[in-house]
DNA sequence: CCAAGTTATGACAGCGCTGTCAATATCGTT
DNA sequence: AACGATATTGACAGCGCTGTCATAACTTGG
């Protein structure tokens, strides 16, 4: 807390030095800098050669606190280990990097406490806005939300009421729409393989609708299976081997929570020398690349994770205009039909 | 601009505001809510319920502006298209979030301008560190790291002469340790599959190494085919696919850029019905658990990503303590040989 | 019971910047 | 040549918080 006077020893130099370089006001400086506000040309063009010769580099936290919008979004997403939510993070990057502003990244790791302790830690940085792809519905969180009164996008999924806007799809149907394309292919025992399911609630969505298209048709899950863990290739070959293992009634098709489990089925069915769609019907979801880079292309429901990262952002810094975008955009899914079902 | 008398219309509680409710001094009830410092028992509690009856947020700019460390590492990453990078995230937000600390990411693309705005960008907001998976050498870059007098990681790679600390391993030497494994098992023909190498030169680096390693033994590639566009599995297999169409001679084996590209490598293989390694070989680098998953368990050199983003964050927590880790630290990557070669 | 040493609290200034409003310079017009 | 309109610049205060130093309250021991 010293330096009024004089130079300071090493410190960053500060708009105050610009303005003393360039011979002008600091206020002249900032504005000069900033663009807009009326400044003579030849003012400015003294200002910004003095703050590039000096290297300056403007500090925010005093220009936000000051009066300014923060020009930084905070992200809260479940896990990163999902190429699903990277793919979200970097559309949200891509939108926000066009308007000069930046993601503080939060990990919830489908956990509702870490995701309020993660909440509170990323408002206190006074971000223009938030974007999140809730992990639980808790009353905390949404409480927190409310008065933040900061523009608010939760990504992914559509089905439960958003506090504030909503960008993605409902997994519900998507998992609806599965089981209705399955039973007009044909197929009657289905079963469910899916991974750690009490966190994942998106996941489970799906699978309430896969079970809800079967009752449609006067059907229901012949089986099911919940491993332990995160998704992955591994696991879903795992997964199926077991399945099959257990039971000598196999079912006729089985549904995935997601491809990455679902690529895992089809190596096991390459290994063990099951032949796909014949000897048993597989189907993921999200129409991850590798999944139609298959020998056998898999059977799935495409979502466009990036796009929804993308209008998240794009949601918020119209808010941030002073517009009024819609409160739920549709993200639509697309079902790809495969040579796997 | 307003806002120093009665209360204010109904902005966020500030610490004045709690002190007030708690009948202490502004200073006391920043004291308390820091912890540490000296306070009474009874005056921390008072403070305590006083900031939770009024859903006190901290201001962290305000706090960072006066005096504070910022808690903020500014993380710039080449892409997030790639799970690797995802990975590398995903080990820094993991250990900087046990110290309260948040990334402030940018993407670069593989673009040295827009890394360097990037940079400039994320400096404004005066972060404790910056990591970076540099994507070039810039000179720009190096001397504004210089100047702004912040831990800095650059991971991935130890190659280069990094500005101040680095983490990660040498491609160069993967890459050879690549050929003496291709060598070892006895292939002698071997041809190189990569993906857009101009941006990514780090892939470029193991190219070298992987040359070098052929060297070493009086051999050469026989074949290179490097494809447009960042590298996915649908790329590697067209790659092979090409690869194969447009020679008679075929070579032994192919090391392709990276595992995703040598997964499409092997998708091609059981489409064409070659059997793998007999008819050809492949390998691939990252030991991504796809590659580890296939019927054919993928040969390639397993990466640690999320350790180095990991140990990358730990290095910036280290030094704002006031320790003085290494400059350098490899974390090594491991040749996994599988059943593809 | 008082001096010396702790412990707890507060006053003050200032971090670097921007919004507001006022002051000055510049210009065209009659 | 004087006047109002417009363009350009500056003074001031304050955003919400914390470091520094000073003061007040409380111990302890002889």
């Amino acid at each position: 807390m010293n330096q009024n006077t004089s130079d300071p020893p090493s410190r960053r130099p500060t708009l105050s030095q610009v303005a003393k370089a360039a011979g002008v006001s600091e206020i002249t400086a900032s504005r000069a800098l900033r663009g807009g506000s009326a400044v003579a040309k030849t003012t400015r063009q003294k200002v910004e050669r003095a703050a590039q010769a000096l290297n300056y580099v403007p500090n925010r936290l005093a220009g936000t606190l000051a009066g300014g919008a923060s020009r930084q979004v905070a992200v809260i997403l479940p896990s990163l280990s999902n190429i699903v939510f990277a793919d979200v993070l970097k559309g949200l990057e891509n939108r926000l990097e066009d308007d000069g502003y930046h993601p503080i990244l939060g990990i919830s790791h489908y956990d509702a406490t870490r995701e309020e302790h993660l909440l509170h830690d990323l408002l206190s940085w006074r971000p223009a806005g938030l974007v999140l792809a809730p992990t639980s519905g808790s009353a905390a969180t949404r409480a927190l939300l409310q008065a933040a009164e900061l523009p608010v996008v939760e990504v992914m999924d559509t089905d439960p009421d958003a506090a504030d806007m909503a960008v993605g799809f409902s997994h519900r149907a998507a998992g609806r729409a599965m089981a209705h394309y399955l039973i007009g292919r044909g197929y009657r025992r289905m079963a469910y393989i899916g991974h750690d399911i009490a966190t994942d609630f998106r996941a489970l969505a799906r699978l309430d609708g896969f079970k809800d298209g079967l009752t449609d048709a006067g059907l229901s899950l012949s089986d099911t299976l919940i491993l332990d863990g995160p998704s992955s290739v591994p696991l879903g070959r795992e997964g199926l081997a077991r399945l099959l293992d257990r039971t000598t009634q196999w079912p006729e098709a089985v549904f995935f929570s997601n491809d990455d489990m679902a690529v895992g089925g089809v190596f096991h069915c390459q290994t063990a020398g099951l032949s796909l769609p014949h000897d048993i019907a597989l189907a993921g979801f999200n129409g991850l690349s590798i999944g139609q880079a298959l020998p056998t292309p898999l059977t799935t429901i495409a979502s466009n994770r990036e796009r929804i990262g993308f209008v998240a952002a794009d949601l918020i810094l119209r808010r941030l205009k002073g517009e009024r975008p819609p409160r739920i955009t549709q993200i639509d899914f697309r079902l790809v039909p495969g040579s796997t079902a």
